[in-house]
This record gives C-alpha cells, sequence and structure tokens, in this order.
DNA sequence: CATGCAGTCTAGACTAGTTCTAAACTGGGA
DNA sequence: TCCCAGTTTAGAACTAGTCTAGACTGCATG
C-alpha cells in the first residue's frame, strides 16, 4: 500500500483514500474493466465513494498514463493497467478481452500506409476458446 | 437507384422511400458515419425521416451484411460500407478513420494464440498525415 | 369502393455511459 | 484558529441508442 501512495506521489496524483482503492483495483486487475466496474468494486471497500470521483481517478490515472483507455467494448470504455504494447484478442462468446503478448503476433511494415505516418497500431483478434 | 432497390429487395429488405435514402448514403460513403451523422445526411432530402427509422435502418443493413458497425471510436459505433477485410488507420490529429487494404499489412501466424480459436482480426493504426 | 391487415414510420419516453456543477468536506499552512 | 487549495459528493445534464404506442401506407380481399 505504501508502494502503490509512492506509485501516485511520484505521478503528480495526491493520494487521497479513494484515488488509493481504485488505484489498487485498476492497477493489479487481469481484466479490463468498465468505469462501472471500478465502481462497484471499489464500493465494496470504500462504500461512499462517488461514481463521479471513480470516473476522475481513472481519467487521471490515464492522463498520467498508468493506465490506458481504450475502445474495443461498444458502449463503454475499457481501462487496462497494461500500458506496455501488446494486442487484444476479445472472445466472441463471453466478451471478455484477453492481452495478447506482443510477440505472439508478428505485423510487417505497417508503416507503409501511403501518407501517413504510422505512431502506433496493435491487433483486434476475435474468437473463442477451443 | 433502381440498382439500389434490387439490392435491399435481394437482402430481403421491403424498400421503403426512407430506406433508400439511408441506403444511398451509407453503401456510397468514403467515411465511417455514425448513426447521428447518417441521419443528418438523410434529412436534407427526407426532412421527415425520424432518428428510429436511421438506427432501424442501420441496424437491418448490418443484419443482412450490406455494412459492418465498427467499435473504432469512442462515444460512438460507426458503420462501414466495406464489409470485405481490411484494417483502419485513425487520424490523431482529425479523428477521420481510414480504411487500409488487406494487403497493405502483414500478420503472420495470429492462429496462434493460445488456447483460443481465432475466428477473424484486424489492425488499427493510429498516425497522422506526413 | 370499403375494409382489413401487415409492415413501417414517427415522436417521444426511457436507459445507460459519461461529464458537469455547485456545494460540502479535508487537511495542511499562516 | 482561520484560511485556502484541492477533493469529494449528489445529482443534474448530456448523449448514444433502444423501446413503445399510436399513426400511416399500401396492397389484398369482398
Ligand atoms: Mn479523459
Ligand atoms: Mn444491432
Ligand atoms: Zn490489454
Ligand atoms: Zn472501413
Amino acid at each position: 500500500m505504501n508502494a502503490l501512495i509512492d506509485i501516485l506521489r511520484k505521478n503528480g496524483i495526491q493520494p487521497t483514500p479513494q484515488r488509493l482503492e481504485v488505484a489498487k483495483f485498476v492497477l493489479a486487475t487481469q481484466s479490463h474493466p468498465t468505469a462501472d466496474q471500478v465502481l462497484k468494486e471499489v464500493l465494496k471497500r470504500c462504500p461512499t465513494v462517488s461514481r463521479a470521483t471513480v470516473y476522475n481517478t481513472l481519467n487521471l490515472l490515464v492522463d498520467k498514463g498508468l493506465i490506458a483507455s481504450r475502445t474495443l467494448k461498444e458502449g463503454a470504455v475499457v481501462f487496462d493497467p497494461r500500458t506496455q504494447r501488446h494486442h487484444h484478442l476479445i472472445d466472441t462468446e463471453t466478451g471478455i478481452i484477453h492481452d495478447i503478448p506482443w510477440e505472439s503476433v508478428d505485423v510487417r511494415e505497417p508503416e507503409i500506409c501511403e501518407g501517413f505516418e504510422v505512431e502506433d497500431y496493435h491487433v483486434v483478434l476475435r474468437g473463442r476458446k477451443k
């Protein structure tokens, strides 16, 4: 927990109890939760936290680069503590979003997109459990 | 216009004036419009069309496979008349979504995602005009 | 021509994700 | 103790999208 306080302080985020609960959950999760899922989780330990604070904290963590927000799901942004480059596989049955290591997929020469300078790219896969 | 009527009929869609206006625009567009952008466009030629009809028609066209709906933009689904496989490049300055031909990006061995059978994939690139 | 009917269209209500607002709270300095 | 900047809160507001209930359309039948 003190390590978490240090992380927030180092990134210019004043560590309040509410922010610590949000960060503790979203930085450790293995899934890609929506803001609402983060709220539900944080409410278990901090029953008075407001939706606005959860949104504010998530956006703050995104702005500081501690998490990423991704548009992989229809209807709601999802948050992702893995900010290193990786791909995503969406289970077409459950909707669960899985992380795929960067090296698992080999993308060649994506820079050749006429007239554009490519800054970033990632692969979105769809599939189901074998 | 008669060709359009035939396309709708062949796909089991009764061609009404409202549906024809929606289809005429969305099947011919070079962009990736949101439902609201389609509504604004159709209102120019069919000033009494309702939002419900535009949504219903777009969903009908998606269900019949004539267009695709894509989650590439935060906050709203976009529609795409190009249903063949291709990639997308999002201009980070303007937000405009460009189509990238399938052959322009070479993705190798994406099937190797442990435990999953990959049904489909595409690359999402971000960049800006050179 | 009159009636009926299935399918369609419309306005507006409703839901859900997200942001905004304004007031209350908090916790270190003067 | 008082102040003040920063934070939190409840709820309003906004927006994308769906749903509902009634009106409309146009063909089929008597
Ligand atoms: Mn933001
Ligand atoms: Mn749909
Ligand atoms: Zn991820
Ligand atoms: Zn496209």
